[in-house]
RNA sequence: AGCGGGGUAGGGUAGCUUGGAGUGCCCGCCGGGCUCAUAACCCGGAGAUCGGUGGUUCAAAUCCACCCCCCGCUACCA
């Protein structure tokens, strides 16, 4: 059986899971679906990134230890992503006793293979803020923030030799043309450039809320690097190595595109250096505008994607991501599209079709018959089938939502014309009213990947839950009435 | 400044890698149909010099050059 290992970025949970957060979540959460209906034997990975200096300072303004705040947040994470019924399969933590093993273990991996020295990193420290500032980030020579005068230090580090890399990285981007995301492939190859080695490590001293280097206690990792390894321990690969074996390299990873550097060049050099497979693609997303304004909480517009889902059902936000939001590029959430394509998209095409259809067939049929297969319904059916199982083999995400989804949208149209071509209701031809059971049925294991909460009330009515692999030919799925005379998928008034 | 991404009907998008009649989708608008259905559904129509100019070609939204407009990135804060 086909593997296929997904990934979202670990979220830095000094505060609760926003819009962004929610999108890769989600994105990450439709494919890992999909992949599992068409039979692939799935590991979804997503979690929280608890080292480093903001959770310090955050914990400690609010009270707390730093592990005792990142166990609340931690919670908060888990507790939104259970109102969006994500299907993650691990939810890793910084903090959990296999990943610190894991960055210890690839570290010394990496120190071996004299690929870590011991150098000075000099920075502009600004003591309001206590960190430090590159010489880009200064306005004016001073502290962007407080406007005060920095000083330039410098500090004991470990660094990475990142620019060591650069040729095989290039080389390996040639070999394997679909790992950048293609928005950004040249602009990734462009900076490659000026590629330079990698602070990694920060004194104890300075900064005690991480993991200790395995070749000296004094220093402990920064940032990225323990970040980014949690890919590895969360599939196992210091606490279980068989699940690691079966499914290291990650298929595809999901981000948003503010970390595509860290995941394009920072994290594959790092696997190289251990002697690592590479994850097969990097797919990134772009950002969302509220009604074409940035988010902030100054104008008041922040979009809470937890408020979002317990109003309108995950569905909703799900789909306006998938469709309303260009993949890979930058969007807008527009509360006015989003009502809109509640009540058209949602409610009137798909919520309608599937009350038409169990309305009916309750007043037509008394149990399901033989019948004769409609060959137009059979054939869209097994070309969306087709089409899934092409592009997902070739982990073309951007064409999974743009062709392969919205195909599965549009039969549900071709189903609502079909009623109404054949007026089903005038001639009660149970022909025809059974091709438009069986479609429904089998739209609604389409859409598991799509519209999760629809699938589930339209399958209940059957038998239950269903992949798209155990799909049966065309006419040979429904085996009785739909279990209620009705159902509301979507309510009009939310 | 350098680099990157985008500019397709009133709005939002797909198509551009591998050129072939402006082809598709969602919303809005106009006209018709239907009454099984959550005033939902279906059909038809109007509406685009595919940012501009020039080039390559039998043929360009699609390839090349230049220009204009919008938006990002330029890394050790995540």
């Amino acid at each position: 059986m086909q593997k296929f290992y997904v990934t979202t970025p670990i979220y830095y949970p000094n505060a609760r899971p926003h819009l962004g957060s929610a999108y890769t979540t989600l994105i990450a959460d439709s494919f890992a679906r999909l992949y599992r209906s068409l039979g692939y034997e799935v590991f979804f990975l997503t979690g929280v990134d608890e080292h480093g200096e903001k959770i310090e300072r955050t914990a400690r303004a609010k009270g707390f230890s730093p592990k005792e705040f990142v166990d609340k947040m931690a919670v908060e994470f888990k507790k939104a992503w259970k109102k969006m019924d994500i299907t993650y399969d691990r939810f890793i933590r910084t903090t959990d006793e296999d990943h610190e093993e894991t960055v210890k273990d690839i570290l010394a991996k990496i120190y071996n293979k004299d690929d870590i020295y011991r150098g000075k990193y000099e920075g502009y420290y600004c003591v309001a803020c206590e960190r430090y500032y590159t010489e880009k980030d200064l306005v004016d020579g001073k502290c962007p923030y407080h406007l005060k005068p920095v000083e330039k230090r410098k500090i004991d580090s470990y660094f990475f030799k990142l620019s060591k890399y650069k040729d095989r990285l290039i080389e390996f981007y040639n070999s394997n043309p679909s790992f950048l995301p293609p928005n950004y492939k040249r602009e990734i190859l462009d900076r490659l450039s000026e590629l330079k080695d990698l602070s990694i490590s920060r004194p104890k001293e300075q900064l005690s809320w991480g993991i200790e280097l395995p070749f000296d206690e004094k220093h402990v990792t920064y940032v990225w690097f323990d970040a980014l390894l949690n890919y590895l321990s969360g599939i196992g690969y210091i606490s279980n190595k068989s699940l690691y074996q079966q499914f290291w390299p990650p298929d595809i990873e999901i981000m948003g595109k503010d970390i595509i550097w860290f995941h394009c060049v920072i994290w594959p050099a790092i696997l190289m250096s251990a002697g690592l497979e590479l994850p097969k693609r990097q797919v990134a997303h772009g950002f969302l505008t509220v009604d074409g304004r940035k988010m902030s909480k100054s104008l008041g517009n922040v979009v809470d994607p937890v408020e979002v889902v317990e109003r309108w059902g995950h569905d909703a936000l799900r789909y306006y991501l998938l469709f309303k939001v260009p993949f890979g590029s930058d969007g807008d959430f527009s509360w006015k599209i989003f009502e809109e394509m509640y009540s058209k998209e949602l409610v009137g095409n798909i919520g309608n079709l599937a009350n038409r259809i169990v309305v009916l067939s309750h007043k037509l049929l008394n149990d399901v018959v033989e019948f004769e297969v409609d060959e137009r319904l059979s054939r869209e059916v097994n070309t969306i089938i087709d089409n899934l199982n092409i592009l997902s083999k070739n982990l073309d995400v951007e064409r999974i939502i743009s062709e392969g989804y919205s195909r599965v949208i549009s039969f549900a149209g071709m189903l609502n014309a079909y009623l109404n071509e054949k007026e089903v209701w005038k001639t009660k031809d149970k022909n025809d009213m059974m091709n438009l059971l069986e479609s429904l049925y089998i739209l609604s294991v389409l859409l598991e990947p799509i519209l999760p909460q629809a699938s589930e009330k339209i399958s209940s009515l059957f038998d239950g839950r269903k992949r798209i692999s155990e799909l049966k030919p065309f006419g040979k799925n429904v085996s009785k009435l739909p279990s209620e005379k009705r159902v509301i998928l979507y309510k009009k008034e939310v």
